[in-house]
DNA sequence: TTTCTTATTCGCACGACTTGCGAATTAGGT
DNA sequence: ACCTAATTCGCAAGTCGTGCGAATAAGAAA
């Protein structure tokens, strides 16, 4: 994602108004690895602007992805996060606490699908699921055991 | 997932109890390599057995999840589709149809993530997004551009 | 600065997906 | 045949995200 400031260009000469909500989650995103949701965002943003939308939040992240300044990343049925990291990059995620980083991955170039010669090819998206440390550690201790989740408990890990 | 038969004494060893419901969502999960939603599957199982709760079918499907005989596959932020294949493989994504397709990949293992190392990771996940050779086809034809879709519309490709 | 046009905001209702709950039913053992 | 715990099923509820329309505000023009 572009800058605050080379956003507002962007926004003025596609005929788009620069108002204080979206200038708000420009700050808020600009830089962000944290792949927020959208209600995670909507609270940043009422802390500094109380009264802001929800729905905003939603429309504005929806017209930076159309822009092209961010992507989606849905990963387990939850809520959708928002990235604004355009680097050629993937994402590790601890399936206990529902954490999500970014990663620079060597070898995916040399990854080949086999039988597929009927599509084209555009994006390649590679997820590790693992544990982190901290949740390495908690699990050492409650002794817990590892459970397949439905859709929407995986959806509430991140929360 | 293992064949019917095999999931009926599995069943049984847990527990669990054999009921009609459970055994037809065995057979039309058996083999099926079309990545369906909860409500596909409702829809083929209805055929078959009408009055069947599509609340069954969602309990069901958790079940098999749970003893490992499905996977769930999020993918944009639509309904969760169930894969009974358990053999080592990725998916391939059309943008525009929505169809999912498992695909074998070569070069995984090769696979590495840079600056993870407080992470242990138990799986990769691959996602190749691209577009079938029909979609190419009617794109051709009505000259359509490629847009990014929000997660609502992502969900409703596949409908 | 005032005016004007059009984009934007915001809240509410709605839609899609999934689960919680509880009453009625049924599987499978005794 | 009986008993008991598991299961089914329908409805309500919860979460996530969007459609809609009235009120508001941005930015251009005068």
């Amino acid at each position: 994602m572009q800058t605050p400031t080379e956003l507002a260009t962007a926004y003025r000469s596609q005929g788009r108004k620069l108002t204080p909500q979206r200038q708000l989650i420009f700050q808020l995103m600009h830089g962000n690895d944290k792949h927020p949701t959208a209600e995670a965002l909507f609270a940043e943003a009422s802390a500094q602007m109380p009264g802001i939308s929800l729905r905003t939040v939603y429309q504005t992240l929806n017209e930076l992805a159309e822009m092209g300044e961010l992507q989606f990343i849905d990963i387990g049925g939850g809520a959708t996060r928002f990235d604004p990291n355009l680097d050629d990059h993937h994402h590790v995620v601890c399936v206990d606490c529902g954490q999500i980083r970014d990663v620079h991955v060597n070898g995916t170039a040399a990854l080949k699908p086999v039988g597929i010669e009927d599509f084209t090819i555009n994006e390649v998206g590679v997820v590790f699921q693992g544990v982190c440390s901290t949740c390495e550690k908690s699990r050492a201790k409650s002794h817990k055991t590892a459970h397949a989740k439905s859709p929407a408990q995986q959806a509430k890990l991140s929360k």
